[in-house]
DNA sequence: CTCCTATATTGACATGCATCGATATAGCCT
DNA sequence: AGGCTATATCGATGCATGTCAATATAGGAG
């Protein structure tokens, strides 16, 4: 998998550079994964940790909602490359990609 | 209702610190606008003009869209509070309304 | 090996939404 | 008035997606 354009990291400036079609579609997807309340609550709880980690069966809760679905969400998340998980025995740890965020704050300048 | 449920005081560093339900809400709604490629897009395009604004007329061609479907992206767009119209005549211009961008890259911080 | 817990996956359901053609509205011009 | 252009709205359609119960998978403990 080396889709990463030569020419940047993943994206210009939304609003001044010329970007290609597939880094508008890249920045797209990753703003419809924070475009869901539940989403974003989730990276919240993720952010919100002291060492920057959560165990998934401390997310279930606190949104309220079957586990099924905080897994499924989990998984857009990891997915469009926002969160990075780590298993450690029974338990799974979410943790922020580092930059991520970043990169899409870079891309609303 | 008591909004905020203080359990996880959390860190406040990645979407700020704690936010009610409906601002939340309110933050999901803008990013999902953007996370439409065809809506970047006409971001693009109206952020890209000299003026600042750009004539509706002129943004039906360069998305390949059908005008009913331009048109309801903008409408999307104007109800998030994401752009701003001006009808002058027959024609209609459309800006970017000044600090919508920042908002959600002060959220990002 | 057998339970138990944690997490992911599957299948189904309902809702949301992007898109279009057809039509309506609004404003200019003659 | 009528005709023309620009834009919005309506109605329909197909696809994407959020949610859940049920089930599968994985790993520890006894």
């Amino acid at each position: 998998m080396t889709p990463s354009p030569p020419s940047r990291p993943c994206c210009a400036p939304l609003l001044t550079d010329a970007l290609s079609n597939e880094e508008v579609s890249r920045l797209a997807v990753l703003f419809r994964v924070l475009g869901e309340p539940t989403r974003l609550h989730l990276l919240r709880l993720i952010a919100a940790q002291p060492g920057g980690e959560v165990c998934a069966c401390d997310l279930v809760e606190p949104l309220g909602l079957a586990q099924p679905t905080v897994s499924h969400h989990l998984k857009v998340m990891y997915d469009a490359g926002l969160v990075e998980r780590d298993r450690r025995g029974t338990w799974i740890y979410y943790r922020i990609v580092p930059g991520a965020i970043a990169l899409l704050r870079d891309a609303l300048t």
